[in-house]
DNA sequence: TGCTAATGGATCATTTATGAAATTAAGTGT
DNA sequence: ACACTTAATTTCATAAATGATCCATTAGCA
């Protein structure tokens, strides 16, 4: 009933006054925390690349007598009800904000996650499909709008020639009519997977036209010849899920291709700088 | 010609192997790099809460030759002609793939440095004002619209009454006349801010408007009674910055707005997947 | 031009952090 | 109950980090 704070929000208290070696260590727990049940002190600081010592004296600091206590009490905490999904909100009811370490800690668990377990050849092929693609098509139907939203804002600082699915208010067959064998599909499908994301990634398989497919479910069933699916974790602590990794991935291989595309990006960049100067000017002349 | 890297990549590079003080004085420049081309090194010291030797001792790690150096250097890209965020990819042009794991760590380190810099306090009067707004007004502009879309897309899963501006093809005055003083306006104004939203926040707070202000930069300047900033940092190792960390604390956000709510909230969220349920059964009744 | 104030840079004494090794505690099997 | 093993904790010498202080240089000003 004492209810002492979990391990990530201690972390997280305590993160500036951290001298390096303990924040490696920080570090790691922070992706992790099971760790501290499952291996022994030792373990963690050589995983971590510090001293035994420096171990102990972090989890002195995090306010625990020592280190075997902070492992029996996570034990302990672990072990209790688990709570999960919409089921706690409705029990955890009134108001109790959900706790920031935790977030932090399954954000940070995502990203590592999702950044890992890509293969560098995969990302290869994926900037190289950005890269090539004569017309670029930017899926996402629901929650996934946002996100395919932000991979065109990136992308079109990059590259021309970049559809966006769903466009306004407009039907979706009528845009999608004008794709080719020599485009490429973007499509995101994080979470909830509607009819028309199915529909339309069908079509465009049927119409020949590559793939790359975002998503934190299973992979593209037959993705064979040039379509390619990358995996990202979405599991969020409370209630919704997070795009945070997605967005992550996204924002790098942007930058991939930037720098894959080179010249010509910067370019392209430059001149967009220039025309938002311009327009920034003539707007509003007077401002300092 | 060498074209060095910028302040915020040369940070993030050596941001693990800083000890303490100098992490201090980095988290300082990175939340405003400016600060290096006003201020002395003295007075950045002060700020920071260390020595002057002690960011001495920084601007050294981070390959200048001294303090003076760094700032000299700083103010001419400061000065050149466009704002030349692109210059080093230009230097390490030709299809150089950025390094995955440089971009692993500084979406980390944005993450971790972002919740840790939330005031708990804050992120409660955050929720209560998401939650009290009779209208609540989203606001993103450029590429802060996803962002805003984002936001929107999740709010509207625990709340109603959400408008998004800007919307469709629609004229902002004409949309925002009808704001009044008990709503709440969640704004996005990470990386480049537009003419746009800095009228609309004027506006806004003309007419008495609580404002949730979600920035990379500055705070809101007279962010007096009932009206919020959360910072975020996004600083990205290439090329662009990253909305990583904006993202996750939206999410966070929206989590805890839930929560916040309590039973309201889920009974929508239980109304909005029967209405999902029946629309797919609706669409396609033929499906697996 | 010469004086003053301020700023940056370097030095060094002090504090703090760190790992190797010694010590203690907790098991394990006999 | 007794070695014997293994892991945690403490100790301690060493290394690193830090800030106060001093000196040199520059900028501002009369």
């Amino acid at each position: 009933m004492p209810a002492d704070p979990p391990l990530p929000q201690r972390l997280l208290e305590h993160y500036n006054a951290m001298p390096r070696g303990e924040r490696r260590l920080a570090d790691l727990l922070l992706e992790d925390v099971r760790a501290v049940i499952d291996s022994s002190a030792t373990a963690l600081a050589t995983r971590a690349g510090v001293s035994k010592a420096t171990a102990a004296r972090l989890f002195k600091r995090l306010g625990y007598p020592s280190f075997k206590a902070a492992q029996r009490a996570l034990r302990e905490q672990q072990a209790e009800p688990a709570p999960d999904r919409y089921g706690p909100t409705l029990g955890r009811l009134g108001g109790e904000r959900p706790e920031l370490g935790q977030h932090l800690q399954a954000e940070v668990r995502n990203l590592v996650a999702t950044i890992e377990q890509q293969r560098s050849d995969e990302l290869g092929q994926a900037v190289r499909l950005l890269a090539r693609a004569q017309k670029l098509w930017v899926v996402g139907f629901g929650d996934n709008y946002s996100l395919a939203h932000f991979a065109r804002s990136q992308l079109i600082k990059v590259r021309s020639d970049i559809r966006m699915i769903p466009l306004g208010g407009f039907s979706v067959p009528e845009e999608f009519a004008s794709i080719s064998e020599s485009d490429v599909m973007l499509a995101f499908a994080i979470g909830r997977r509607t009819r028309s994301l199915r529909n339309i990634v069908a079509s465009a398989m049927q119409a020949g036209t590559r793939l790359l497919y975002l998503t934190d479910g299973p992979a593209l069933a037959r993705s064979g010849e040039g379509s390619l699916t990358l995996k990202v974790r979405s599991t969020g602590t409370a209630m919704f899920d997070s795009p945070t990794a997605a967005v992550s991935l996204m924002a790098y291989l942007c930058a991939a291709l930037g720098a894959h595309l080179g010249e010509a990006a910067v370019q392209r960049l430059r001149r967009i700088d220039a025309i938002h100067e311009d327009w920034g000017e003539l707007a509003h002349p007077l401002e300092a």
